[in-house]
RNA sequence: CGCGGGGUGGAGCAGUCUGGCAGCUCGUCGGGCUCAUAACCCGAAGGUCAGAGGUUCAAAUCCUCUCCCCGCAACCA
């Protein structure tokens, strides 16, 4: 195969938190498919960055009472450790709030406008006037004009499904401030994606054979070839201050372009700025790598319709896609992971609990299959494929053999003799690697090394090390495994490269490449002392890892997800004094009671989960603290109207918070 | 009928395009082995392939309908 050039990009993280799981299965799936292609000898350029810009980051800074570059810079730093940690190798990774961006971004923006592919018009819109800003959709609740139902978000209702826009709802309020928004009316510019040139181009671009898969190319057409009010609609690509983001070129008034617009082209900000450091030109690089992107099934549409459009119409040296790849969501144990509430495997804990991060690796790879599928995290499954696959199958081939050749033949090998052709499936395994079908490929060479450990067991080298003249076929026997071994280390190489290169050590061979699976080691040659190659899963581990997210972090790590909050966030609970007037047990509920609360003139009714350490007539007349203004919750045994605060650690045991003596119900705490 | 993906032994999956004995890994049960990290090898049990109807000599596979699960549904990063 001739060698290719190769500029590989993952989807751009926003820079808002920490890494999740899903965000290192995609990194995962696009470095094996990297390491793949370098052991095939391509040359492959591989860069990530941080999205920075938009409106979640300005406003989450503003909470955190800082600026938008101060708020994303720990979180920036922070990176470097998951990459690592799970030997993700990108030769660059950088950030759409740079240099290389801005220019990127502002020349792309100019070429389109060139090409009368981006124009401007008024767009009315509700704006803040005490945050003196205009409002998305997210940021916007009312009454829904249908049926009434109280804070509905700005498109569609919760309670009875109609679909209306913003400027419909009844009473209508930001989110963030509180107040009565106003329509005002702002010049935005638009991208012309409805021209016809424009989707004509985008529909040869999405029909290439191999390009895409083709549920991502049903999908695409679908949002293509919309109609009514599923139009394809030009797309507004400006956003009007304060915005962090990159300004709109060339014009006096301060606009800024939409984050969705740089976002992308901060794969080629990342490739330029890594071309400047290793003094290679950015346009030639372009130009001769084929550009391949992984994503993910939510930001198809950004990819496959916008993307390759700006691309094809800014001209050269900016050129389309080659390939799109996308993969589903990875869920745990069922559940959809989910940032804000926390579920999920934290890929830092991972590390810390001293899990090797290739057995994730290889467990998210034996998963993985070109289809746009979500797969499942499941701890049980995770340890079994693991132990079994890697411990007891691969592994332990060289485990049962080389105690012998080091014992008896002082560590020197024969040439195999045994006439496997584990060589032969080298072209059908670098197939499935190359189409990303990693399942189908590690299956393959695990039947390998199925096949590997019934020779081991048919030849028998533990008896034949007992009689004497059988040297020589033990000799032969153990070398044969050897090989194979060496062979199925080439197979997985992309997935496990720390395993890789410790097993290259105790074979005493230089770094091995795809090719080498057909070059067995030389008779005489000499290997190194075993040692374990790869420890097992430990089900405590595991039990760890899933463990409810209530650990304080430890002394001297740094929270990178800035858990500190301002003392405006603090003056938001409205603690208060309340007297527990009346407490009893709940019928049907094992955990909870049913707490009558004084608080000032009002009362409340709580129902708290501390039935396993109080008794109800014990509370009675007790004094406890109250979170106020926490949103009534319904419980299967009526309204819970808010929360009586009490303390928990690790063991058993739950203690009731109460004031001193003298307080009064009623009274706030802070 | 909004669109896309999915439903196959206890778990995770392949097989569906191109119809031809329902398969793999794990788990369970029985046996073997003792070189190897309770690893390895052999064997067995376990599935009306979500449901209904149709086409066919033959259906997990093709067609129609139904049910269930997941995701998407621009102006949301």
């Amino acid at each position: 195969m001739a060698s290719r050039t190769l500029f590989v990009t993952t989807a751009l993280p926003y820079a808002n938190g920490p890494f999740h799981i899903g965000h290192i299965m995609e990194y995962i799936q696009a470095d094996i498919w990297v390491r793949f292609q370098r052991l095939q000898g391509h040359q492959v350029h591989f860069v990530g960055a941080d999205d920075a810009h938009g409106a979640p980051i300005m406003l989450a800074a503003e909470k955190a009472g800082t600026s938008p570059e101060q708020f994303i810079d720990p979180i920036q730093k922070g990176r470097q450790a998951y990459l690592d940690g799970f030997h993700i190798a990108y030769d660059n990774w950088h950030s759409t709030h740079s240099a290389e961006n801005t220019e990127l971004s502002q020349d792309i923006f100019r070429r389109l406008k060139a090409a009368g592919l981006v124009y401007s018009k008024p767009v009315e819109q509700f704006f803040d006037p005490v945050k003196g800003m205009f409002l998305a959709d997210r940021y916007l609740k009312g009454e829904c004009p249908n049926c009434g139902a109280k804070d509905q978000y700005g498109d569609a209702c919760e309670n009875c499904s109609t679909v209306y826009s913003a400027t419909e709802l009844k009473n209508p309020y930001s989110t963030l401030s509180g107040a009565k928004p106003v329509l005002k009316s702002s010049q935005h510019f638009f991208f012309k994606l409805s021209d016809p040139k424009c989707r004509g181009f985008v529909r040869d671009w999405l029909e290439k054979p191999g390009r895409l898969q083709s549920q991502v190319v049903n999908k695409a057409k679908e949002w293509l070839d919309g109609t009514g009010d599923k139009a394809l609609a030009d797309w507004d690509i400006s956003r009007d201050p304060p915005y962090f983001g990159i300004r709109v070129p060339d014009i006096a008034e301060e606009k800024y372009l939409y984050v969705w617009l740089d976002a992308p082209i901060g794969y080629l900000a990342s490739l330029k700025n890594y071309c400047a450091r290793k003094g290679l030109g950015f346009e030639k690089t372009l130009a001769e790598s084929e550009q391949v992107h992984f994503i993910g099934k939510d930001i198809i549409y950004f990819h496959t319709l916008f993307w390759p459009a700006m691309l094809q119409f800014a001209g050269r040296p900016y050129k389309v896609p080659d390939h799109v790849y996308v993969h589903g969501f990875i869920t745990v144990s069922g559940d959809k992971m989910s940032k804000s509430r926390g579920t999920g495997i934290d890929p830092l804990r991972y590390l810390r609990l001293g899990m090797n991060p290739e057995w994730l690796r290889y467990y998210i790879a034996a998963k993985l299959n070109a289809n746009v599928e979500d797969i499942d995290f499941n701890p049980d499954d995770f340890a079994a494929r693991v132990n079994s696959d890697l411990v007891g199958k691969y592994v332990n081939i060289a485990s049962r053999c080389a105690v012998f050749i080091n014992r008896k033949f002082g560590g020197k090998l024969l040439s195999p003799g045994a006439g496997f052709k584990f060589a032969a499936k080298a072209a059908e395994i670098a197939a499935l690697y190359e189409g990303r079908e990693f399942g189908k490929a590690l299956r393959e060479v695990m039947a390998l090394a199925d096949v590997a450990n019934q020779f081991v067991d048919e030849r028998k080298p533990w008896e034949l090390a007992k009689q004497a003249g059988k040297e020589r076929e033990l000799h032969e026997v153990c070398s044969s495994a050897l090989d194979l071994f060496r062979v199925l280390t080439v197979y997985l190489k992309p997935v496990l490269p720390r395993l890789a290169e410790n097993a290259e050590r105790f074979l005493n061979l230089p770094p091995l490449a795809w090719a080498d699976a057909g070059r067995p080691m030389p008779e005489g040659h000499r290997i190194n002392e075993y040692r374990h190659l790869l420890s097992r899963v430990e089900d405590k581990q595991l039990d760890a890892l899933l463990a409810p997210v209530d650990e304080k972090p430890a002394e001297g790590t740094k929270a990178v997800d800035a858990t500190t909050i301002s003392i405006e966030d603090f003056n938001k609970l409205d603690l208060r004094v309340a007297r527990i007037a009346r407490a009893e047990a709940v019928e049907g509920a094992d955990k909870l009671l049913r707490l009558t609360l004084e608080v000032g003139e009002q009362t409340r009714t709580v129902f708290a989960g501390i039935k396993s350490a109080y008794a109800p007539e014990k509370l009675e007349g007790r004094f406890a603290v109250l979170v106020a203004n926490l949103a009534p919750r319904k419980m299967k045994f009526g309204i819970s109207e808010g929360m009586v605060l009490a303390a928990s650690g690790d063991g058993p045991g739950i203690f009731l918070i109460s004031p001193d003596s003298g307080a009064q119900p009623g009274m706030r705490v802070k």
